[in-house]
DNA sequence: TTAATAACAGACCATTTTGGTCTGCGATTA
DNA sequence: TAATCGCAGACCAAAATGGTCTGTTATTAA
């Protein structure tokens, strides 16, 4: 169904409140979980993982916590959504774990699947955190002119 | 992890396998079933959703079956996927059914993420099923121009 | 030196979503 | 009027996800 996970959510809600402190700031989990009241375990998990995959700076200490490791302009949503939850994509197929799916052998649909799955990646990738946080809601994507195709008010 | 399901590549199986048939040809279960190995009592099931919301039409007797109810370059792959899945939707919080997301009164990510939301939205709007099954690999989708807005190749 | 603070690690469980099965009914036509 | 097909919905099993718990390690300030 096309949903992001809410880990994800969490990592991209926490990324926003990183990029929103002064430079080289540090801050710890219960700060984050605070500010948008989530679970701090869980939280502290998905921000584990965003430091592992290099986008997310530890302080291993009181005082400590977690800063931006690069600027939001080098990171790309695509980054975060891998960090968080591994491999994306559309296809059962794709990408190494190819699970063995019954209908591989005469599957007629892979290759445009393929496509339409390089697109959202493009997409996702195309857009840095920075550009990502600094959207304002009025103008930004409709200019894009993607919302307006999307339907009409009924 | 956006992933589409099972049921919407069997829909999408399926449905390259009728726009294949000579026009007006009905098609009953078994032979798509047999055509893509696919279980023909989940495949009943993806049928009728789609026969439901006016993309396939049924021949309910001996000798029936299924053909398309519209010609191909009508329905979008969108509308497969809405037809199968219901509503598709990257956030948790969109369109009607909020569930009532804890961190909806402080998110401050929400416009931004249903600009991505829109803009894929949109891709598979624009894509045909036409288009879609006659893809080839290489060409394809590049002349409607979506895929400009989303980015330049770098 | 040591106690407090904070991240790290991973097992673990509960809920939801998904894939798939079963059982029976309804329409059409030869 | 019986065979062939779709229609409908309850039902179950497996997987993915969200969330919890228990404990360990690194750093620093008292
Ligand atoms: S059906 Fe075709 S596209 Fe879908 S998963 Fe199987 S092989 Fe990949
Ligand atoms: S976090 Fe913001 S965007 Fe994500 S679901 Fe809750 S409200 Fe919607």
């Amino acid at each position: 169904m096309l949903k992001l996970t809410k880990k994800v959510d969490y990592a991209l809600l926490a990324l926003s409140f990183l990029s929103q402190q002064e430079e080289g700031q540090v801050v710890n989990i219960r700060e984050v979980s605070e500010a948008y009241q989530i679970p701090t375990e869980i939280l502290a998990k998905v921000l584990q993982r965003l430091s592992k995959k290099g986008i997310l700076q530890s302080h291993h200490a009181p005082k400590g916590g977690y800063s931006l490791k690069k600027p939001a302009r080098n990171v790309s949503i695509l980054d975060v959504i891998n960090a968080i939850d591994g491999s994306v994509g559309i296809l059962s197929c794709s990408d190494g774990h190819e699970k063995t799916c019954q209908q591989i052998d005469n599957c007629d649909i892979r290759s445009p699947l393929e496509r339409i799955q390089g697109k959202i990646m493009w997409l996702l990738e195309d857009m840095s955190l920075e550009e990502f946080i600094h959207s304002e809601p009025t103008t930004g994507g409709v200019l894009h002119g993607s919302i307006n195709l999307l339907g009409q008010p009924r």
